[in-house]
DNA sequence: CTGAAAGCGCTTACAG
DNA sequence: CTGAAAGCGCTTACAG
């Protein structure tokens, strides 16, 4: 054997100066250094690290000391490699500046980080194409799975990924296909009751401002509102409450402004005695772009016109007229897709639906016209 | 050479049946395939990859056509293994779920997947322990570099790790070491920018809400304060300036809401002469929660009370009260960051300071007490 | 310009 | 139980 720990090429400046030039960053040790300190092979190292209870005792502690005195860490792009999966766990949420997915992005990292994965976010900003993209780059990186809320009804890249054999699970979805595991809460159980929340309080006319209306999740919402019309028409045997559904174009308060500004305004002023007198909103930005331009435009929540919002975020609380709303557990939802991914793929796809609880609190009240 | 392709501890039951049993996942191409298939060698693979100008036209043409063919993509735990970096960024903050982070990461996930890089973002809980952790397992992972908001004063671990070659550049540091990079913006200049509004508005009773005393950002807060009344006594000669400083336990809504509830209440209901009648938050989460629940008391903003925050995160503008607050440009800040970390080591550590600009809304006014 | 070979740092059957 | 060796998929001097 020649010189033969460096690569051939990698031979910089300092190198050719003695072995540990102070202010040369030192290489990091390996597991031939560990090997060498402790006397053993670098098998041996490796089992120690791997598979510590096939290693003798005394070795296993030669071994431990040798690691300990000379910091080593395993190099996890070498694991990754070998292993053909590393520490990363893929996070693909829509949108990282909404606190819904934040709230449960947080809860994920809690989880991960307790069983020493390495939380990798990204959005998706709710696009198929990109969430492909995204996939298959994080297909490449090996990861160790993929929490994903999915923006492609049809979970074609994410099926295809799952079929290479990475663990995916599917976050605030409710239609996953069979094989995948997912979680989410019932949207359309939800959304049913924040309307029977507000027929309750008496209203008889409503406005449901939604989502973009091409969103899995407006969709459900949408089908909650009618799911609870229809039964509360069974149950009265009248036809007594009018609907109005409008759509903003994203789910922010921005476009809550927007739609409050071109649209819900305009049915809020009908003359025809249609005008709402309460308005549920697909999420609670949404409610609070609304609920900023109504007390602009002079109305005052909840007496001239109640609000109830869906997701419950921390703001919602907050808010000057703290928001109604359905409460998602995003918490829960959170945890429990991380530990569902974690928990391995040799049971079969479960999939979970958490129930999303009616919090009242100021902006809906009794109608006044 | 015998059936060497598989190493040896591989063989799965489905591998003993014909090579590409349908069903089974379809083992992605590497390198040799498309070397095979163009007829060169795996070197001049690499070469058309990574230097394209070095290899003969109608070679890479051929390459290049395999590669389409094949759908080759190159494996980047291989690549980062052999290259000694991975296509990952790690990006590290307080808080997941505070806007301002997110909107200054949404920012930066801009500008590097742009860059064909990969965001890893995590919370750091503003914990020097847990900080030190996460760098030390970004080390390992041979990222790209790393974004971070320190907690650490000292900045060991970042300057380790950078020592260590790793790119760093913090992010929301004003007091950063000289060699690392850094983007900020004048915490201090934006502080005093807020007491000056209250200040030309008529109010002489002002409270300052702080986020935790420990935090850099709080301690320039409060010296910007402090200049922003030095200046004024010593221009106006007169000490008629009454300042109460509080601390919230931290720059959360909740936080703000409990200060209000426990502290900023008790001082402006003081029958002494000494209520403020202005509201300064560290930041717009507090201001949120102060709002809250001095609304829920029965005070009414601005007419009774002041109030201005810091940061302006895109729900102030769409609070019932629109929050007059300092702001600070989050998207250029946090695409400023991700840009100089990618620009490369060589010029010397930048340090970016950018102006915090006041944005009057409503929730401020001339006292009426 | 191209090919063959070494090596990144690890893990894992396999033979002793 | 341990050591030696092969190999994960790529990149890069180096010799032709």
């Amino acid at each position: 054997m020649t010189p033969p720990r460096r690569t051939p090429e990698g031979t910089s400046p300092q190198d050719a100066t003695t072995a540990s030039s102070p202010s040369v960053p030192r290489k990091a040790p390996g597991v031939k250094d560990v090997a060498a300190l402790a006397g053993v092979s670098v098998g041996s190292v490796s089992n120690v690290i791997n598979r510590r209870d096939s290693v003798r005792p005394d070795v296993r502690e030669r071994v431990e000391a040798a690691i300990a005195q000379l910091g080593y860490k395993p190099n996890p792009t070498a694991q990754a490699l070998r292993r053909g999966t590393s520490p990363l766990v893929g996070v693909a949420v829509f949108d990282l500046t909404n606190p819904f997915f934040m709230e449960a992005a947080a809860a994920m990292e809690r989880v991960l980080s307790r069983e020493g994965y390495i939380m990798t976010l990204s959005s998706t900003h709710a696009s198929v194409q990109e969430e492909r993209e995204l996939l298959e780059a994080l297909g490449r990186q090996a990861v160790r799975g993929v929490l994903l809320t999915p923006a492609d009804c049809t979970h074609e890249a994410a099926t295809r990924l799952a079929a290479e054999g990475t663990p995916v699970v599917l976050f605030d979805a409710a239609n996953a296909p069979e094989g995948i595991p997912s979680v989410s809460i019932d949207d359309r159980a939800g959304a049913a009751l924040a309307i029977e929340h507000l027929l309750a309080l008496g209203h008889r006319r409503i406005c449901f401002l939604n989502g973009p209306a091409d969103m899995r999740q407006s969709a459900q919402r949408l089908a909650g509102v009618e799911d609870a019309l229809a039964h509360w028409q069974q149950l009265t045997g009248a036809d007594n409450v009018r609907l109005t559904v409008l759509n903003a174009t994203a789910y922010t308060a921005q476009a809550g402004h927007c739609a409050a500004e071109n649209s819900v305004s305009q049915a809020l002023q009908a003359t025809d005695g249609t005008a709402p007198t309460a308005i549920f909103c697909a999420n609670d930005l949404l409610a609070m772009g609304v609920m900023s331009y109504l007390r602009v435009s002079g109305w005052t929540i909840p007496t001239d016109v109640s609000v109830i919002g869906f997701d419950d975020i921390p703001l919602a609380a907050q808010m000057p007229v703290p928001l109604t709303t359905i409460r998602q557990p995003m918490d829960e939802l959170g945890t429990a897709a991380a530990e569902l991914l974690l928990s391995g793929t040799d049971t079969p796809a479960r999939h979970l639906t958490f129930n999303p609880v009616l919090t009242i609190r100021e902006s809906t009240a009794h109608p006044t016209r």
